[in-house]
DNA sequence: AGCACGCCGACT
DNA sequence: GTCGGCGTGCTC
């Protein structure tokens, strides 16, 4: 047996760690398995990278490994390639991508596959046992009542909320008693599939697409642009169908406000198989089921958000990404890895194909489908549908305003409403007031800890700072000039909303951002409200854009299309091209037409009138012409590097060595050091710098000869620093 | 990233 | 007098 183990740690160093194997290991460990070391004073868990027999360093050095927790590997071989690739690629530590690709369970040490379950039942005395001998203990009598009609495994226990010391009592009166069993693996799913439901009929474009689809094997990538509407989900369905019948399993991958009890259920109804579901909401042991029934191959269909990505399948058959331009694929903490960019890489690892939908690609997926790398479907492209919005644009130049409404749009809103129909209004700036002025000195609020003005929340009492968490009590005097006339500037959803219910008392008003939505359950709530009809006014931010229908809505509102379209950040046309054709493709629906009204200060741009009139595949082309003049991705490649320190000098003059270590001509250009968009943020100085390489592998290249000169600075221990390829956004 | 060591300000 | 603030250094 080898003499030392290499292992990559759940820490953001480059680079693994040798341990020694104790003489007393019966069995060498494998590439892949998790080990517990020592690492400083703690004791970390790992994954084995490779043995050896040599050492550079002193012996003494060297420490043990403490337990080999795995015989075999953690990973399949095709996921340990894709971590070990993206880890190379966002320039991260391998030990920190994996750690990011495996439940938490997992990487606190529980067992791989649970080779037995508990399962509850009723004793002979407890099956006789009356219910009406437990009325007094209400949380026992629950047990007891469904432990008497079926017996229960620990799980659906646990999902039940049965109470522990209620379960405990039943026990110690040996009404009930749970025994172990061995798990076997059901996969009868592969032989036998059954149809929960019979297919719906395609439509002859469906059809194609799924024709198409069935074709490939092996790896291959598929762009589904489909226009709202125009049955997505039944292409994907039908595709699912061919691949369980071949006794392989479908991963799904959803944005994180899509996974819905309705995505599901549609996916579960249609086949009688396991479902396993990763979603945000579920326990840490929740998940780790998940992800076994996956590996097992007892999970036919796994659906989930971007972590999901991840979970082995012991038969891969296909991924889906569903919504794939939505930018909650791209992580945002730790490793900004993008979901979409690394299924792509495991459907080749893997061989299986990729299938990407969404009604309004990404520049990037537009890209390559139009290169020919991706395979291009399009369904209900430009058919009827999209002609029965009515668009149109109020020039707010000059108008007066209504808190943010022009009377052309108030009109609107009031033949909609007595139409009986229900009406959307869009806004991207939750509170009161996007800010607090004082009348007499003109003096604006800042956060100390910021670059930004306090947003007002007129029904917390509070000016809250929506960059840091910030906040305080609304004051009742101007801290520049001690005046007492303090008023908001602006409009946010919070105001809107209110000034609604007086104008319009009739209707009831709803609105939707992260302020009425942080409870657990209230977005679904609210959404059910609205389905029902209990409101006639939607006031929202972008989170009321993505994928819900509203079919009684017709009349939608974009109130800010000035700040949404002319941000600093150079996604943002692309952004707003989105919520637009998505918005426009929800109004109404074949018996209401929709109306959709844009308010701006600029009723001639260009941008706009082609979003309108040629709609969002024309206008996507032009956006991606105008980054391929400017440089930007997709058709160059970005890395930004964020630096921040309590002295901005320190981030700055670190940003400028890392400059000159980067190679610059005409294929590599380096921009900065310049202040991050919002140059103070938390009490901490931020600046930012990018590197450009016009192929891929020239910015690879080039920055991994960089980075470890760059880690050497001396400087580099003076801020906090990080890497972002592919950024999503610049702020 | 943790975690410890170490050196200065406002409290019992 | 100390409790605790976070700067800096180390981890096979």
């Amino acid at each position: 047996m080898s003499l030392f183990v290499e292992v990559a740690l759940p820490v953001p160093m480059r680079q693994t760690f040798s341990y020694k194997i104790p003489e007393t290991l019966t069995t060498p460990p494998k590439k892949g398995a998790r080990v517990k070391v020592p690492f400083g004073r703690q004791q970390l868990i790992g994954l084995v990278t490779g043995t050896t027999d040599t050492c550079h360093l002193a012996p003494n050095q060297i420490k043990p490994l403490i337990e080999l927790i795995d015989e075999e590997p953690l990973l399949p071989d095709s996921l340990y390639k894709l971590t070990a690739w993206a880890a190379r690629y966002y320039f991260c530590s391998l030990g920190q991508m994996m750690s990011q690709a495996l439940p938490v369970a997992l990487r606190k040490g529980a067992e791989v596959l649970a080779d037995t379950s508990t399962f509850w039942r009723v004793t002979a005395a407890g099956s006789a046992a009356s219910l009406d001998a437990v009325k007094r203990a209400p949380a026992q009598r629950k047990v007891l009542e469904q432990l008497q009609k079926t017996e229960l495994s620990q799980e659906e226990m646990t999902a039940l909320n049965f109470s522990k010391s209620a379960i405990k009592a039943l026990q110690d009166r040996e009404w009930i008693t749970k025994d172990e069993r061995i798990n076997k693996i059901d996969l009868s799913w592969r032989d036998n599939l059954v149809l929960g439901e019979d297919p719906l009929t395609l439509n002859p474009e469906q059809a194609i697409a799924v024709a198409t689809l069935n074709q490939q094997s092996g790896y291959h990538c598929t762009l589904l642009e489909g226009i709202t509407g125009s049955g997505k989900t039944e292409v994907y369905l039908s595709l699912l169908e061919s691949v369980l019948k071949q006794g392989k399993q479908a991963l799904i991958l959803v944005p994180e406000i899509g996974l819905t009890p309705q995505t599901i259920s549609r996916f579960k109804s249609r086949f009688n198989v396991t479902v396993a579901v990763i979603h945000s909401g579920l326990t840490d042991n929740q998940r780790l089921t998940a992800w076994r029934q996956a590996k097992t191959g007892e999970a036919a269909i796994i659906i989930g958000t971007r972590s999901a990505l991840f979970t082995p399948m012991a038969f891969p058959g296909t991924i889906i990404l569903d919504e794939e331009h939505d930018s909650s694929f791209k992580q945002q903490e730790g490793v900004g890895y993008h979901a979409r960019d690394l299924a792509v890489m495991r459907g080749h690892l893997e061989k299986i194909p990729v299938l990407l939908g969404t009604a309004t690609p990404s520049l990037e997926s537009l890209q390559n489908a139009l290169s020919g790398r991706y395979k291009h479907l399009e369904l209900g492209q430009r058919a009827g549908n999209a002609e029965k919005v009515r668009q149109g644009i109020i020039d707010i130049s000059n108008q007066p305003l209504k808190t943010g409404l022009s009377h052309a749009l108030l009109n609107e809103m009031r033949i909609h409403l007595d139409a009986g129909n229900q009406v959307l209004l869009f806004l991207n700036r939750r509170g009161f007031a996007p800010a607090l002025l004082c009348h007499d000195c003109g003096h604006l609020h800042e956060c100390d800890r910021c670059d930004a003005f306090f947003t007002v929340h007129q029904s917390l009492g509070e000016i809250r700072c929506h960059h840091c968490g910030n906040q305080y009590a609304i004051p009742r005097q101007c801290h520049n000039c001690g005046s007492t006339m303090l008023m908001g500037q602006g409009v946010g959803t919070e105001q809107l909303a209110t000034v609604l219910e007086k104008e319009f008392p009739k209707y009831p008003v709803v609105r939707i951002d992260r302020d009425t939505t942080s409870r657990k359950g209230s977005l679904e709530n609210h959404l059910n409200a609205i389905h029902k009809g209990e409101y006639k006014i939607l006031v929202g931010t972008q989170m009321l854009a993505k994928g819900h229908h509203f079919p009684d809505v017709t009349l939608v509102g974009l109130l800010d299309v000035d700040g949404a379209l002319f941000s600093a950040d150079f996604r943002a046309p692309e952004r707003f091209g989105q919520l637009y054709t998505q918005v426009s493709g929800r109004a109404g629906r074949a018996r209401k037409p929709g109306t959709v009204l844009m308010q701006t200060h600029q009723a001639d741009n260009a941008v706009l009138r082609e979003l309108m009139h040629k709609g969002y595949g024309e206008f996507a082309r032009g956006q991606l012409n105008e980054r391929k003049q400017a440089l930007l991705p997709p058709a160059w490649n970005m890395l930004l590097l964020r630096a921040e320190a309590n002295q901005a000098i320190d981030a700055d003059n670190f940003l400028s060595s890392v400059a000159q270590l980067l190679p610059q001509d005409e294929e590599c250009e380096v921009i900065g050091p310049m202040p991050a968009p919002m140059d103070k943020k938390a009490g901490k100085y931020r600046r930012h710098l990018i590197f450009q390489t016009k192929s891929r592998q020239a910015l690879q290249q080039a920055f991994e000869f960089a980075l470890p000169q760059i880690e050497a600075l001396p400087l580099a221990k003076r801020c906090r620093w990080s890497i972002d390829r592919d950024p999503q956004d610049l702020l």
